[in-house]
DNA sequence: CATATAAAAGACTAAAAGGTCTTTTATTAT
DNA sequence: ATAATAAAAGACCTTTTAGTCTTTTATATG
């Protein structure tokens, strides 16, 4: 569904704004290590984030990658058509170049039906929230596991 | 969402089942030029779906490519699956390998239900029935056009 | 100001996907 | 038989994706 660099890129941003929360800025040692991503792959895809301007980066001790919370919620389609583009949200199913509403290719209903469930899903989901449900899943469990 | 040769496979068998039911057996140059795809590289796809025993082929004059009429009609799902895997209907969106109905990752629930939906019409949609809705859809218009 | 630190830049390599072309083999009609 | 035809096989090439590594630049802190 998804190719590597928009999993990663996925994975890290969600990590970093889980640790932004706690008011640490990570490094890319240490995103790549708990995203389970290779390091220099993961450090070349976080610049291309930051030069596009969707997250911050601070170099020097003490640095790392931070969001600027200026700014607003970064949803998931924002960043999967800056990785991949937006051939999953408008292309056919079926592949046929000559396929909309109105001269539909046999699969088109059924599928565009399913695309626009993905779309949709992407559109509303941010990686601000994501990381906000990992925050509480954490603190619920906390308590019983202490 | 699918990749070429998923797409030039379901399109081209599309075509031979279509061209099948006028009793013909389309050969790769006929095959490559109506569904729009290169001429060889539709030649060897075709040539690995004869292999795994998707369709039948006859060398020499008059010959082509047909589906053994004999054997069950070909969902799309076996042609995905054989042409590029299941990662579509088994994999993370969010990109964990940690990420089941037990453990699940933030998009967990909502995007399996968008994958369900997915396997669920490849499933159901086969070949045979995606070619007749094609000859009926003609059949048609035919009379109105001419 | 020196130094340690950490990201930025960019060259480079590897693997996979996509695509081309030539030669060989099988079949059928003359 | 043999010539024409059409798929099979497989070598090769190109592009994209994935990944690695070294050098440079910026910055905080002693």
């Amino acid at each position: 569904m998804f190719n590597k660099e928009t999993e990663y890129a996925i994975r890290g941003l969600v990590y970093i704004q889980l640790q932004n929360f706690n008011g640490k800025r990570p490094g890319i040692a240490e995103i790549a290590e708990q995203i389970d991503a290779p390091h220099f792959y993961t450090a070349k895809i976080l610049q291309r984030l930051v030069r596009q301007g969707f997250i911050e980066s601070q170099k020097g001790k003490g640095g790392g990658f931070y969001f600027d919370s200026q700014k607003p919620d970064l949803s998931l389609k924002q960043l999967i058509v800056a990785t991949q583009g937006d051939s999953l949200f408008c292309g056919c199913g079926f592949g046929l170049k000559q396929c909309d509403d109105n001269n539909p290719c046999p699969l088109h209903d059924k599928y565009a039906s399913i695309r626009n469930a993905l779309n949709q899903l992407v559109t509303d989901e941010n990686v601000q929230s994501l990381a906000q449900t990992r925050l509480r899943g954490e603190e619920i469990q906390s308590p019983r596991l202490k």
